[in-house]
DNA sequence: TTCATTCTTACGGTTTCCCGTAAGGAAAGG
DNA sequence: CCTTTCCTTACGGGAAACCGTAAGAATGAA
C-alpha cells in the first residue's frame, strides 16, 4: 500500500473520516491541509526533502474564507502538482456528479482516481486506494454508468464558448463581434447560428435555453 | 449533555465523523442509519419502549438507490417526525447553502439547529449540540452572514413553472396554454412576459439563458 | 354601491431570432 | 491550372420575443 499520502479537504468533517481510513489502512505517513496552497507547498517541501508523496487525495470545490489563496481548486492543484511531480498519483474525492467533467480530470490531467461523496464513499474510498496502488485506475461504480450512457455529442471549445457567452447574456447577434475580438474562427453570424442547430437538432431541442441548462447539468458549462 | 441521538445521513464518510463527534461529547446512545424511512421507524420504536430519543440529526438530500424508500428526503423525515414526538430536537446537517431554504426550515418545522456541511463542520457541530442542548438555536457562523448580505431574489412557484417550462423547450408564447391546461393563474401572456422582466430586472439579467444558468447555479431548478 | 387601486390581459410596433438560399473563399486532388 | 468539395459568410422573409400602452377584471375601502 501507499505509505506517504496528502489530503487537500476543506471540510473537517470529511477530512477526519479520509484520516481515519488512512489509518484503518495502514498508511502511516498521512498528511492533511484545509488550502491548496498548503497542499503544494507540502509537495515542494515533499520532493525537497526527498521523500516526495505517493499519493494525493483532493477535493475539487474549496471554499473561499479570510485566507486568500493563490490556487482556486482542485483541478488547479492537481494541474500544478503534477508539473512538480509527474509520476504523483492522484485520487479526485469530490461530491461532483458531472460526468462531462470527470472525464476531462481523466484524460486532461491524467488522474488516477475518482471517488464521489455519496452513499458508499467509505467503501469506494477504500477500493480506489488498493486498484490505484496496483496501477490501474478508479471510477466509482456510480459514476461509471452515467460515463456510459453518457450522449454521444462532444462539445467543441467554439461550442462552449456560444453556449457560454449566450447564458452571459451576450445577444446571439452580437456573438460575432466577440469572436472577432478574440480571433475566433469562424466568427460569422450564420456559424453560430449553424452551430446552435447542429446541438439542438442533435440533442432534440428546440430552444436555447434547453442547451444552457443541459450544458449547466452536465457541467459543460 | 444529550443521552440519546438518532443520526439521519446517507454519505457513509459523513456518518463515521458524526459518530465520532457523539463519541467525543460523551454520548452514549448513539443511532444512525442511512435512510430515512429507518430513522422514522427508529424514533417510532423508542417512544413505544418510551426511551424516546433527544436528538435528531438529519441531512436534507438523501440519495436514491435500490431501496425503494417512502420518506424522500430530511425535510419530510422531520416534519413526520414532529408528529411523532413534538419535544423532538432537531439538527439539521447539510450542505445547502440557500438562506431563504434554512429560514423555512427553522420557520415551518421549528427546527433548533443548522449545520452546513463546510470548512469547520466538525467544531461548528458541536457548537451547535451544546447552544440546542441549552434550549437556544444555532445556526452556522457561514450563513448567519449569507442571511444578511443576502441579495437573493425570492422566486415564486410561479416563476419557477415559467422558467422550468423554457428550459425544458416550451415556446413562450406557449406558456399561457400549459398555465390555462393546469388552471394556473396569471394566465396571460403579458403576464409571462412581465414577471420574466422583473426577474431579469432584479438579477440584472438581459436574456432568458441567463435566467435558465442562474437557476441552475443555484438549485432552483 | 361607488370609487380607487392593483392585477391581468390584449394589442401593435420594433427588435431579435430562426431558417433557407446563394454567393464567396480556402484546401485538396487531378 | 482548374475543378470539386467543404466551409464560411451574407442576405431576406417569416416567426418569436420584447416593450410600451391601454383596456378590462378583481379586490378592497369608503
Amino acid at each position: 500500500m501507499f505509505t506517504k499520502v496528502l489530503i487537500a479537504e476543506d471540510h473537517e468533517m470529511t477530512s477526519i473520516s479520509v484520516t481515519k481510513t488512512m489509518r484503518d489502512l495502514g498508511i502511516s505517513e498521512t498528511e492533511y491541509t484545509y488550502y491548496c496552497d498548503d497542499a503544494l507547498m507540502l509537495i515542494k517541501k515533499a520532493i525537497a526533502k526527498g521523500q516526495p508523496f505517493d499519493l494525493l487525495i483532493t477535493d475539487l470545490s474549496f471554499e473561499e474564507d479570510h485566507r486568500k489563496q493563490r490556487i482556486s481548486g482542485g483541478t488547479e492543484l492537481i494541474a500544478l502538482a503534477k508539473t512538480l511531480q509527474a509520476d504523483l498519483k492522484v485520487l479526485v474525492f469530490s461530491a461532483e456528479n458531472k460526468p462531462a467533467l470527470v472525464d476531462g480530470l481523466f484524460k486532461d490531467l491524467g488522474i488516477d482516481g475518482y471517488v464521489r461523496k455519496a452513499r458508499h464513499d467509505a467503501k469506494d474510498l477504500r477500493a480506489a486506494m488498493e486498484t490505484i496502488f496496483l496501477g490501474k485506475t478508479y471510477l466509482s461504480a456510480d459514476l461509471k454508468q452515467s460515463v456510459k450512457e453518457k450522449n454521444t455529442f462532444e462539445f467543441t471549445s467554439f461550442d462552449i464558448t456560444i453556449i457560454s457567452l449566450l447564458s452571459g447574456g451576450t445577444l446571439q447577434k452580437n456573438i460575432p463581434d466577440y469572436l472577432q475580438a478574440n480571433h475566433i474562427k469562424p466568427s460569422g453570424l450564420s456559424s453560430v447560428e449553424k452551430r446552435l442547430n447542429v446541438m439542438k437538432e442533435v440533442l432534440g431541442f428546440s430552444k436555447n435555453e434547453q442547451l444552457v441548462a443541459y450544458c449547466k447539468d452536465f457541467g459543460i458549462i
